[in-house]
DNA sequence: CTGAAAGCGCTAACAC
DNA sequence: GTGTTAGCGCTTTCAG
């Protein structure tokens, strides 16, 4: 069958015998007040007619959408997955709608993204995890933003503090440090560090949280090895790692899919987690429940991250920048049993 | 500052000095051709100006969007997650925008999507896993989906044959089949199933595929127990299924995260996986990579069906129903060795 | 409290 | 080729 026009309000108006104006009042909410009985004869002719208010349009006379953009790099990620979760959870109980983009770490569909929810006149986007060094890029990106906060949108991040913008940042540092402090006192002495890479932030925040904790403690610099920031990343850098400084006694990586990565690792080359070797992640990303030994690692709250993102961009915008913290917490487990 | 009126058409067309309809064409495409040099002009004017298209303005004038919705049960599951990550790849080499929807579960919530994407005049909506069972309920989205697609809309499901729209089907009995006849070529003797719940369909089919499979080769009829399809819904049916009966020499959950619900419960018991106990799953979620033992299971190609069904939206709508079948594989693992 | 009418920004006939 | 103009469906002054 052919698609049957949408009933309009003009029609409803019709329906009911009131004016346009009445109808949309009495639909589409006002400050205004209509009588009881008009309201409820456009209510009715509403439904007889299968009226569904349409949003462009209202979105138009308003100027204003009920459309939040989420950009992560990989929804499929255990990470960005948890926060998309909690973001979600909360965009539902202010009525609004979740745009997703997941870049798959492609700077242009990054940028796509941004101008598509410009053109969409999008109330707010959130960056979860922009994973991008080259300055060109950001310098876009930068751009981009700016003229959607020019021309009324808001903007947060969640840990990419080199944007100007409203972030949720994690202590990466202090929680890589507590980690490094508790392995230290369980009595490893010889560490080594699977970073991410170079030029992220995050990625050198923990590693040097890590690296200081760990020459306050213990006195030594850990050895570090740098790659991707995922599971496979994680495996390369494992390997690397054996074959240059086998005699390591624990090893700390990056984030939990590295550490992931890295057990795989170890398992190929026979190297027994936590008997040779003791290992910790971070993040503490759900997945890890159900890995054996259980991995130590940082607790961060990921889906209140998410949550904490969008509460940003909602309510009255302020002067000042603002940079909600969160704390990792370390998560001692099996992976990292006390060393006699 | 104020947000500054965003430049609109209009400007660009005066600031280039020709009409209104021709900086459209020359901006926005269109099978008009402009003469090259107004069109550079419009567009330098453009660039001068900061234009941005409005796609609320578009969308109502030409009366379609570039928007798809995707309702999942809840982003956070590794299933979910890994076919939105397949959606979302598509939907950006079709040049659309993806609307997430996380219910959790929760029948309401999964309506009011549906109406704020008629609302919102989406072009397509994808249904991942709409886990209900609820009659009442269930025809309420019926009557939803109805009306959307009566007004031009397209509607794709994942697995939810209950639905009149195209669907992307599972072979769930195959697998869950086939995986049955391998565990008793293997020499198991005694099975028990941890379902999902009853009024499931994918559960039901997932049993039932099992149990026939395991009677024609070994001719019993495997113990059932069921509980929700989740972790903690495969760690409370294994606890029941062990007190039961604790003489099960392999066990089949109906899907990977039961599987690994049960895998804690066999910890915390004393089981020992597959020493004293095989133990498969369903799905080959990613995370299944790093749980050890490493679990045996029945591959599905997760982001394969995500990029399935928005293929199903795209493109010329059909008069049949159509229904791509994918087909499990069953991959053997160190959790289900050989019993000689 | 209700209605008339002026837009919101853009596209697509329809003329020239 | 290019310009004029009539909508698309709704909100919101501005008058009654």
């Amino acid at each position: 069958m052919a698609p049957t026009r949408a009933a309009t309000l003009t029609d409803v108006a019709a329906e009911a015998g009131v004016s346009l104006a009445t109808a949309s009042r009495a639909l589409n909410g006002s400050d205004r007040v209509v009588r009881e009985e008009l309201r409820t004869r456009v209510v009715e002719a509403a439904v007889r007619l299968g009226y569904t208010a349409n949003a462009q349009a209202q979105a138009m006379a308003r100027g204003s959408t009920d459309v939040v953009g989420l950009l992560v790099n990989d929804i499929a990620d255990p990470y960005f997955s948890t926060i998309a979760a909690g973001l979600a959870a909360a965009a539902e109980e202010q009525q609004l709608l979740v745009m997703l983009c997941s870049t798959g770490g492609r700077p242009e569909r990054e940028l796509e993204f941004l101008s598509a929810l410009r053109r969409q006149r999008g109330r707010a986007i959130i960056l979860a995890g922009s994973r991008t060094s080259d300055r060109r890029h950001l310098g876009e990106v930068s751009r981009q933003l700016e003229s959607f906060i020019g021309s009324g949108g808001r903007v947060a991040a969640i840990t990419q503090p080199r944007l100007p913008v409203d972030t949720v940042v994690v202590d990466n540092r202090g929680g890589a440090h507590a980690l490094a402090t508790e392995l230290a006192g369980l009595g490893y002495r010889r560490a080594a560090v699977l970073a991410g890479p170079e030029p992220l932030l995050v990625s050198r925040e923990r590693r040097d949280g890590f690296v200081a904790g760990w020459k306050a403690a213990v006195g030594t610099d850990p050895v570090c090895v740098a790659d991707d920031f995922s599971r496979d990343g994680g495996h390369r850098a494992m390997t690397r790692l054996l074959d240059q400084a086998p005699d390591v006694d624990c090893v700390f990586a990056a984030n939990d899919l590295m550490a992931m990565g890295a057990m795989a690792t170890c398992r190929e080359r026979g190297v027994r987690v936590p008997k040779d070797l003791g290992l910790a992640g971070f993040d503490d990303i759900v997945s890890l429940r159900d890995v054996t030994p259980a991995l130590t690692t940082v607790r961060l709250p990921l889906a209140d991250m998410g949550r904490m993102a969008l509460e940003l961009v909602v309510g009255p915008p302020e002067d000042t920048l603002r940079r909600p913290k969160v704390k990792g917490e370390v998560v001692l487990r099996e992976s990292t049993p006390a060393r006699r």
